[in-house]
DNA sequence: TTTATTATGATAGTATTACTATCATAAATA
DNA sequence: TATTTATGATAGTAATACTATCATAATAAA
């Protein structure tokens, strides 16, 4: 049986709604590989155009901008990651459990999942990684977050900040603990693979690594009397 | 008695060494001002170079483009930073002592250091927290850290991995603690002034709160047995 | 002090980026 | 069948990200 996720997308990020017809979905699908190959600085409408075999204007009938589309693959892949976690911690009753099996979702790579042909949760990971704070790092910070475009993000920070208060409900910085989770899952990748000296996992370049360090730097906190 | 404190920056960052006339200086300190005020998105040289009162291409002869000169910025920033590190702990043997302080200096606004008249440490900090990340999230970081520009980045690291093993020499990752404790200062900073839900400081936007936090999780993550 | 070097200013020019606008046609829907 | 809607094709504009050239002013070397 397959079953169908269905991400409910905040319609102030796009022109016209990408998943509905052939050409939105192929500006997703080659978006994220073109960012993920090039990076999102050199990354032009006019050459993902190209890509597709579009025009410019016909991506500019969906997508307003690039840093549009950037929040927009940046919320899809929050609403995704949350959608797995609650699926995959969903019979678990402990809070400590629980907890540790989503810093393992956050820190690992994700494999491409077959249910959304358009997307490539592969990639989007990666490119989240590298790309994904340029999302929020800008002077339009404000208006953009009036208009909700983080939702997402802040709805997987609270329901994580929400365990946290479970493991201890004494812990005093659930949210801050949870924004820094999910920061540094992705920010220890990237040092990881890119400025080594900056983390103590360039010999063996393991995401287990990551999920140890994050579970020890979590947990002696949580615990503490 | 008014000592200058010389940061020696790495030569291949410009064209033109910008410390030693006074267009470079204004370079500087105008590009400090137009990003604080606008972002780096939105510079550009020929802004810079209006604001200056000189000529796109006066700008050029110095910086072979922002990128260069957002990184020369956090560069220059680091390495003032570890000055004041070790200059404000140099009298500390206390490595727990040691730590609380860089913690600190790390998290607080800075004030502006009357020595350097064309860096504004102030506002160039409040650059570090917004766009100091964009300086190494990129495509070309790979080149870029082959050309050694983060190193006064990774030397800080060092140092306060060090002093983390000081404090704790069994602890296992000193220096994903350490990028954790310098990146989570900024991105906490910036959370609770731009995305408070994120963060438990929304309602007193309080740097100290910040400080706290992290000295929470870095002492007891290193006081455990 | 003259000469040579170097820094700046002024101006021009190019390719690319980031859009907006218009019109014709094809496809979907009423 | 009529009509709405999506796409393609083409054009155009302002801004960005540079590079090049030449004259002049300031500085340093001979």
């Amino acid at each position: 049986m397959k079953m169908q996720i269905q991400i409910t997308m905040n319609k102030a990020l796009y022109l016209r709604d990408p998943e509905s017809s052939e050409l939105g979905k192929n500006i997703l699908q080659h978006s994220i590989q073109l960012i993920f190959k090039n990076g999102f600085e050199s990354f032009t409408f006019k050459k993902l155009a190209e890509d597709i075999g579009t025009t410019e204007a016909g991506v500019y009938r969906y997508f307003e901008n690039k840093h549009k589309l950037l929040v927009y693959l940046t919320a899809w892949y929050w609403g995704w990651l949350e959608f797995q976690i609650r699926f995959q911690t969903n019979n678990i009753s402990n809070p400590i459990s629980k907890l540790k099996k989503i810093i393992t979702l956050l820190a690992s790579s994700v494999k491409d999942d077959e249910q959304t042909s358009f997307i490539n949760e592969s990639l989007l990971h990666q490119i989240i990684i590298a790309e994904g704070s340029k999302a929020y790092l800008t002077k339009q910070v404000n208006e953009d977050n009036k208009q909700d475009f983080f939702k997402p993000y802040k709805d997987l920070c609270a329901l994580i900040g929400h365990i946290i208060l479970e493991c201890n409900a004494k812990y005093k910085y659930p949210k801050s603990l949870a924004s820094t989770i999910i920061e540094m899952a992705h920010f220890q990748n990237f040092f990881m693979n890119n400025l080594p000296s900056l983390t103590d996992f360039a010999e063996n370049k393991e995401e287990s690594e990551i999920v140890s360090f994050l579970n020890d730097l979590v947990f002696t906190s949580l615990n503490k009397k």
